[in-house]
RNA sequence: UCCUCAAUAGCUCAGCUGGUUAGAGCGAGUGACUGUUAAUCACUAGGUCCCUGGUUCGAGCCCAGGUUGGGGAGCCA
């Protein structure tokens, strides 16, 4: 029996096992927030109800003390599921004292530390379970299109995109480096299976300390035969809308929780803008305009929005202090005003950080240097201009890997594509068409100083049936992110693995 | 690797220009209250002010170096 079908059960006498999430008092009252990993409900144990040993039980149970409970289900509109339990006998399988995370406001370095047992938060829980559907959803959208999921080694011999950022390990006295792409056994197994994909793990040794970078990350990469970039994108577009529209057909509970607004998530349904290097970067600069919106003047009147709320919150501060400084004002109030003050000082904090940030993009964006890759602030610079994820394809050849295939039309050109997320979450796939061209790999090998020999097995691909071929990769977490609104890849899975953080 | 901000009670923070015994809220403990939703109210306990050195009559506060963490750049999904 557990929590989330209730609902079936009105009126009936029914057997919870769980945890207590939450408890308060009162003479003869004791109310119970149990959670049991399917949901969470309210059971109260009323003193004239059950026994005393069971009243004083309850009366001691701490956070997360484990108990089993049988009781009768209510409907009862003030709660959250809608249903409460009346509980008629209890029976306590482990009392626990002190549990480290307190109902309140935590650090995040508190939190992370404490990752195993912040798994059981609402908002975790939450985000967890959006995880989980997303990943079914791409199982599922990937099955149905006769794509077979196949996976690539962990341990590699080679580099993929270069040798820096890869974690070294010993491999029976040689050299391995833990996989940062599957890309090219991916290109491999589609010249095999026509249509693959893979889903594994990923390791980059970065030492970044940004709210987009994890050490260890799930991806998840499709390639195709007989595919060129504009499939690539159609296939991109299709695949994204599908999960997203899995997400908001069976998470609405979880999606509520974490209080995400989905006006960007329905809108994303919508075709996604496909434009060149070249029209992005004229975006960024703001030589071009989209819908009327110049990226440059948005830009100014968004400092101009977030100079005058740092003003208005600023005074509210004071304002607030003052009262509480004033004689006469009674505890509950004084409390209730400390709250305030203390949610408007982090507001504070990251208006701020936008008003030092927004100058920076400004420049950055007007300086732009044609050639260059995109950075951090221009993918938000261009992404806040749109309510849907775009794609951006065609880049300098010179930036992007040595696989991808020049555009026949214009030799400038890498026919890669990366799709940015809106609200500034900026890239979530990186993918394009395949260079076919036995020598002009070789060329690019070299001009990228890597091992030439290390290749040869991909290079084989080129001389045995080569076919125009494509394929991206999507950053599992980067995903969640995005599609959670979160502040921070960390919390999109559950064991996050960076720079600095090995435990637990 | 670089830039930037921070570290004070179990947690979140305040601590004025360097000045006697370092504060609050939450959490914990005890008690009150028969419908609470981060319940409320009263009382109690709880401190190596990150570390090392320096300046000073005097350092939580100033200076130098370090450690750890946050945000960002580079690089990337």
């Amino acid at each position: 029996m557990y929590i989330k079908d209730l609902h079936a059960f009105e009126g009936k006498e029914v057997t919870l096992k769980g945890w207590v999430a939450n408890r308060r008092d009162s003479k003869g009252l004791v109310f119970i927030n149990l959670r049991d990993g399917s949901g969470v409900c309210q059971c109260v144990a009323d003193a004239n109800k059950i026994s005393e040993e069971d009243f004083n039980n309850a009366g001691k149970l701490g956070l997360e003390s484990a108990i089993e409970l049988n009781g009768t289900v209510l409907k009862d509109d003030r709660q959250i599921g809608g249903y409460e339990v009346q509980i008629s006998s209890l029976k306590v399988i482990q009392f626990v004292d002190n549990y480290p995370i307190a109902k309140k406001e935590h650090g995040v370095d508190f939190l992370m530390d404490n990752r195993h047992l912040w798994l059981r938060s609402q908002r975790q829980w939450a985000i967890m379970r959006i995880r989980n559907t997303i990943i079914f959803a791409i199982h599922k959208f990937f099955q149905q299109e006769g794509f077979v999921q196949m996976d690539a080694p962990v341990f590699t011999g080679n580099a993929c995109e270069g040798t820096t950022n890869l974690f070294e390990t010993d491999f029976y006295g040689d050299p391995a480096y833990l996989s940062q792409s599957g890309q090219l056994y991916g290109e491999a197994m589609a010249m095999a299976f026509g249509k693959i994909y893979t889903f594994g793990p990923t390791f980059r040794a970065e030492k970044s300390k940004t709210r987009r970078h994890l050490s260890e990350f799930w991806m998840i990469e499709p390639e195709m035969a007989f595919y060129d970039i504009h499939q690539n994108m159609d296939l991109i577009e299709s695949f994204l809308q599908f999960v997203i529209k899995e997400v908001l057909d069976s998470c609405q509970k979880e999606l509520t929780l974490i209080e995400r607004d989905t006006t960007i998530l329905q809108s994303s349904l919508k075709k996604f803008p496909r434009l060149t290097y070249d029209e992005a970067v004229a975006i960024i600069k703001g030589e071009k305009d989209v819908n009327g919106v110049n990226s440059i003047r948005s830009l100014e009147e968004e400092l101009a929005k977030v100079e005058a709320e740092i003003h208005a919150v600023t005074s509210e501060i004071n304002e607030r202090e003052a009262k509480i400084a004033a004689p006469g004002m009674k505890k509950g109030e004084i409390n209730f005003n400390q709250n305030k003050i203390a949610t408007l000082k982090s507001d504070l904090k990251e208006l701020e950080e936008q008003q030092r940030n927004i100058p920076q993009w400004i420049e950055s964006a007007k300086n732009f240097r044609y050639g260059n890759d995109l950075g951090g602030s221009d993918e938000t610079v261009i992404t806040r201009l749109f309510d849907v994820p775009i794609m951006v394809y065609d880049w300098p050849h010179e930036v992007k890997a040595f696989y991808l295939k020049r555009n026949p039309d214009d030799a400038r050109f890498a026919r890669g594509v990366d799709v940015l997320a809106p609200e500034g979450y900026g890239e979530i796939v990186g993918g394009g068409e395949r260079e076919t061209n036995e020598q002009m790999l070789r060329d690019k090998i070299t001009e990228h100083e890597l091992p030439m020999a290390d290749f040869e097995w991909y290079l084989d691909l080129r001389r045995f049936g080569s076919v125009p071929h494509a394929g991206f990769g999507l950053g599992l977490e980067r995903l969640v992110t995005w599609m959670c609104k979160l502040k921070h890849v960390r919390e999109s899975i559950p064991f996050p693995r960076m720079y600095g953080r090995l435990l637990p």
